[in-house]
DNA sequence: ATGTACCGGATTTTT
DNA sequence: TCCGGTACAT
């Protein structure tokens, strides 16, 4: 290791810290100012990690306080992994000890297991997710008699959220609040929920800090035990902060407010999950005296990028400004390229990247950040036609998967008989021929009896409530549950999982299906499996499932990268492509019509992150038809390009001398667009886009250049389904379903795959 | 108890 | 357009 030249730069009259090599003078500053409240507002790409984690080693190898002694929170398990680690390179293994570095959720649930019987749960409380939440609302407004097409159940669910993540109990509610859900009934539905859950000793994700904060509120003895305990507080991503959490941060912060907060208030994308950036904006009225350090120096990207990124973030209003700068020279100017359609978008893309390819860059370089995921599509459909590798980041992850889930259920359903969620999830999976008149009488008996189901399936199996057949199918379940249970306390939790898949019949089920899927759901399970090796105990898999719904199963392989921009949010690429940047795609068309101009300008936000996430060189892409929802639509460049300064954009289009030209190349009849009505309406970006001067002639000819997937009409006969075929990309497989042109194919080694039939050959 | 036909809705997502 | 959920038929 070479000293880094900053080294050379120290002032002489610090010390060598080894903590502070290659950290700038206002790094620095954040690291050494470990007393009194501290808001550390770092742009993008600006180093907060290092500066946060160089300060957390600080205080440690100062001896100001233990690692158990420092709170350190932040969204993602992601961050807080990350966190853990580069703390463990700067300070050894003594991080081990950092019992109270993770996610806001992981570190309340774990103080709430302590004080369950606060917020009347038992300390081995279940966490439940989306899903289960959902089951619960569904049966209380059915039983409640309300018509759930009318009121459904994800909007109570959403309400309910957005009440915990302002701190309100039910009681709290005003009467407009009640409103939000069947002509005020909210507030009963609430009070039901909430009722319901503490029967089945369960929270759901709000309640893991809205229980701790009432807790903390109502005893002064525990507040001061925590706020003695953790001498310094630290909080990644300030701005992502929610109501719940801003209370919960300021009780422990108030007695030493010791309290350093790193955020962004220009990154600030999650309003509609909760997050306030007010919290941030006030920080310095919330904590007197606070310090404000501003970190602007980037060393991510070229200047154009950060011109064109400034700029246009410029537009908004409510901001605390900041400048970002850097000493980097050289780049291109952020590329705006308008084309004709969607696939053309796509194509164009495919193009690039085959190029920066050629040109020896790592598509692990490349990723196209869309504004939504139905944009992916497109990509997707393109990337299979051409044999591009590329991952599709989001969707589903690991742990939401229906296989997985059951499975869970399985565990869960050991490890916890009252829990009546994993009990119905699973009692009919794989089917054993038990239905929903069965599940009917169950509730029922477990309702009057005041217990559990799984309870109630071993009483009423002794009575003669239920026919024969699904008395001893029931029966036959129960006693395998209990012997599972038993198996539990002697043996591994893979082990057990594993028996409990096999045993159950849930393996010979999938196995007997042979659809395309279920080789993969059987490897899935078996990855579960694996994962489960690492634990001990059945309970720490499953506290850790329930709040680590992330997969690190990450594979290295060199692919583009393909995924919203909020999930882009704290990476970087060298090449970014942003497409789809029009009027009522980006801004979206929800964020104009609803939520006036606040929505509008986290819309800008997000364009700043999109932006701001690439290295060397960032293209913006426009389309002028789209079709969305199955309607072709034609549409304006987004406002966003208009306000983009125009020194570090370069503009580019392929719609040569505009639409209308093009247009006319097209017989009417073959024009497949003929039936959309031209766009009217024409924005400033457009404007700038048209304005340029065009080749007059057609780049490449319509016909030639629409994708495979759109045009390769013909089926082909000779792959008719369980043909044997080579693609070029993906290597031998069979073919298992046949749609025109489409063929479903399970691949040797690639694993299933949907492709266009001319891009296999038949195999010898 | 399980398979098929229609209907409606359709950002962003972590824990 | 396409997906998932519910309603209905077998």
């Amino acid at each position: 290791m070479f000293p880094s030249c900053s080294l050379v730069q120290l002032p002489t009259e610090s010390p060598a810290d080894p903590l502070l090599d290659g950290l700038n003078p206002p790094q620095r500053e954040a690291v050494l100012t470990t007393e009194g409240p501290v808001l550390m507002l770092a742009g993008a790409g600006t180093g907060k990690t290092a500066a946060l984690t160089a300060r957390l080693a600080h205080i440690v190898r100062s001896r100001l306080a233990w690692p158990s002694e420092i709170l350190c929170v932040t969204f993602t398990n992601k961050a807080a992994r990350e966190m853990k680690e580069r703390v463990g390179h700067l300070v050894g293994p003594a991080v081990e000890g950092m019992p109270w570095l993770g996610t806001f959720h992981a570190i309340a649930a774990k103080m709430l297991r302590r004080h369950a019987e606060l917020a009347g749960l038992q300390s081995n409380y279940t966490i439940i997710d989306t899903d289960d939440q959902l089951r619960v609302l569904k049966q209380l407004i059915q039983a409640e008699g309300l018509d759930e097409k009318r009121w459904p159940a994800r909007q109570l669910a959403g309400c309910i959220d957005r009440w915990k993540n302002r701190g309100l109990l039910p009681q709290d509610l005003s009467a407009g609040d009640s409103e939000a859900y069947a002509n005020g009934q909210g507030q009963k539905f609430y009070r039901l929920y909430q009722e319901r859950l503490k029967a089945l000793n369960a929270c759901d994700f709000g309640d893991l800090l809205l229980h701790m904060l009432n807790i903390l509120r109502a005893n002064r003895e525990i507040l001061e035990q925590y706020q003695q305990r953790f001498k310094y507080i630290m909080v990644d991503e300030y701005q992502d902060t929610n109501q719940v959490q801003y209370l919960w941060l300021r009780l422990l912060a108030q007695a030493r407010k010791n309290i350093c907060v790193v955020g962004d208030d220009d990154q600030s994308i999650y309003s509609w999950r909760g997050a306030e950036v007010a919290n941030i904006l006030r920080f310095e009225q919330d904590f007197p005296g606070a310090k404000v350090i501003k970190l602007e120096q980037n060393y991510r990207s070229t200047p154009d990028i950060l011109a064109a990124a400034s700029g246009l973030i410029d537009a908004n209003s409510q901001r605390l400004g900041k400048t970002l700068w850097t000493e980097r020279g050289g780049g291109d100017k952020v590329r705006v390229i308008g084309v004709w359609d969607g696939p053309e978008e796509a194509r164009r893309i495919g193009e690039e990247a085959e190029r920066l390819e050629r040109e020896r860059a790592s598509l692990a370089t490349v990723a196209i950040l869309v504004r939504a995921q139905f944009q992916t599509r497109e990509f997707e459909d393109r990337f299979i036609a051409i044999g591009l590798p590329y991952k599709i980041v989001g969707g589903f992850r690991f742990y939401e998967r229906a296989e997985i889930r059951d499975a869970l259920a399985y565990l869960r359903l050991v490890a916890q008989p009252s829990d009546d969620l994993a009990f119905e999830r699973i009692y009919n999976t794989p089917k054993r021929g038990l239905g929903d008149k069965t599940l009917e009488k169950l509730h029922r008996h477990a309702r009057a009896r005041g217990v559990p189901l799984s309870l109630a399936a071993v009483e009423i199996a002794d009575t003669d409530e239920l026919p024969a057949r699904a008395r001893n199918t029931l029966l036959a379940f129960m006693r395998d549950v209990a012997r599972w249970r038993d198996l539990a306390k002697q043996t591994t939790p893979a082990e057990l999982a594993r028996t409990m898949l096999d045993e159950s019949g849930y393996t010979a089920a999938l196995q007997a299906e042979k659809s395309a899927e279920s080789a993969g759901r059987l490897e899935n399970l078996a990855e579960l499996a694996r994962a489960m090796e690492e634990y001990e105990t059945l309970s720490d898999f499953l506290e850790h499932v329930s709040l680590v719904m992330d997969n690190e199963a990450n594979d290295q392989a060199e692919k583009l990268t393909i995924m919203t921009i909020h999930a882009a949010k704290g990476l970087e690429f060298d090449h970014v492509f942003l497409p789809g940047w029009e009027e009522g795609v980006f801004p979206s068309q929800r964020a104009m019509d609803e939520g006036g101009l606040a929505s509008l300008e986290e819309e800008r936000r997000l364009a700043y992150v999109a932006i701001t996430r690439a290295r060397r060189q960032c293209t913006i892409l426009h389309a002028a038809n789209r079709r969305i929802y199955g309607q072709w639509t034609s549409s304006i460049p987004s406002r966003f390009i208009g306000e983009l300064p125009e020194a570090h954009v370069q503009q580019e289009s392929t719609l040569s001398g505009g639409a209308s030209l093009w247009r006319a190349q097209w017989s009417e009849t073959s024009d497949p667009f003929a039936h959309v009505s031209r766009g009217t309406g024409r924005g400033p970006g457009w404007q700038r886009a048209a304005t340029q001067s065009y080749d007059p002639t057609p780049r490449r000819l319509p016909e030639a250049t629409r994708s495979a997937a759109s045009f390769a009409a013909k089926p082909r006969t000779d792959v008719g389904i369980g043909a044997r075929v080579f693609h070029e990309k993906f290597g031998y497989g069979t073919v298992t379903s046949q749609e025109g042109n489409k063929l479903e194919i399970e691949f040797e080694t690639a694993g299933p795959k949907r492709v266009i039939d001319s891009f296999v050959k038949l195999a010898e």
